[in-house]
DNA sequence: CTTAGTGCAAAAGCTTTGCATTTAC
DNA sequence: GTAAATGCAAAGCTTTTGCACTAAG
């Protein structure tokens, strides 16, 4: 297995976690990239490289690198989760409900709403991965 | 059945749809509730009151309230989804991701943000329901 | 009567779990 | 060597679908 100086493979070796081919093929499906993939994706991925990997394991590696607060999971509500590499910042879409397209949202929108939500309601609303359904321009005409 | 004069009932008549016992339940469960009730939850109360019903039955009824937009369907991914009677205007809420609690937010602080991704990005957001997840004000002590 | 609507059973997803086996350390 | 991680198979959930039967209009 190469690849030796990934963030992720380090974060895991440093907290005593074993470094399997089926962990790092996952995380280098995930680390750094913008995409957001389901269980499916990323195990497609993976066997590609390592024919024999089960989906279970996928699955038990996502979660375990949502704990890490390495990954984020979202329902977008389509009966399939999505995950997606954990940025520093935040993290925002717009998501068109007619063709799927995705746009990011700049964070600075939200920082309004933030401020007004937590001086009203005493809320600290985690707005650092989030989606606004809606329509795009081009399903608009 | 009695119950006569409901908005939802007429709705359907008007529309043509068959009245049926199944049908005038499903409503009572759900016409000028504030709650977010899962099919489950639906079924139950149904159930409670005409045994034989089938939660088949609750599904195909719950999509075509939404499909009338007397209903509308969230999904905040906890796998299971979540219907709630269609408000006139707008409806949203602070999720607190630790207690559960639900706050609704006042629409307006909305109005600006909507307003901004409108001209920003060409793209019409459909806040009419929607839930920022975070920490309430009990929980954040 | 006619056909929309229902109950039932079975299937279809996606995700989780128990357990024996493998493997990283 | 030993505990952690994996593969596999099976189960768990919610939701959907096909079809024969029932009942609303």
């Amino acid at each position: 297995m190469k690849k030796p100086k990934e963030a992720g493979t380090q974060a895991l070796r440093r907290l005593g976690l074993r470094i399997t081919p089926q962990r790092l093929l996952i995380l280098q499906a995930l680390e750094g990239k913008d995409a957001h993939l389901t269980a499916e994706d990323v195990f497609s991925q993976v066997r590609a490289r390592y024919p024999n990997v089960h989906i279970s394991t996928v699955y038990r590696t996502l979660e375990m690198l949502q704990d890490l607060g390495m990954v984020t999971e979202t329902d977008l509500g389509e009966g399939k989760r999505q995950y997606h590499w954990a940025e520093r910042g935040q993290h925002h879409h717009l998501v068109c409900s007619r063709c799927g397209q995705i746009l990011e949202l700049d964070p600075a929108y939200l920082r309004p709403l933030e401020r007004a939500i937590k001086a009203q309601y005493g809320f600290r609303p985690s707005l650092h991965h989030f989606a606004i359904f809606g329509l795009c321009s081009r399903c608009l005409k």
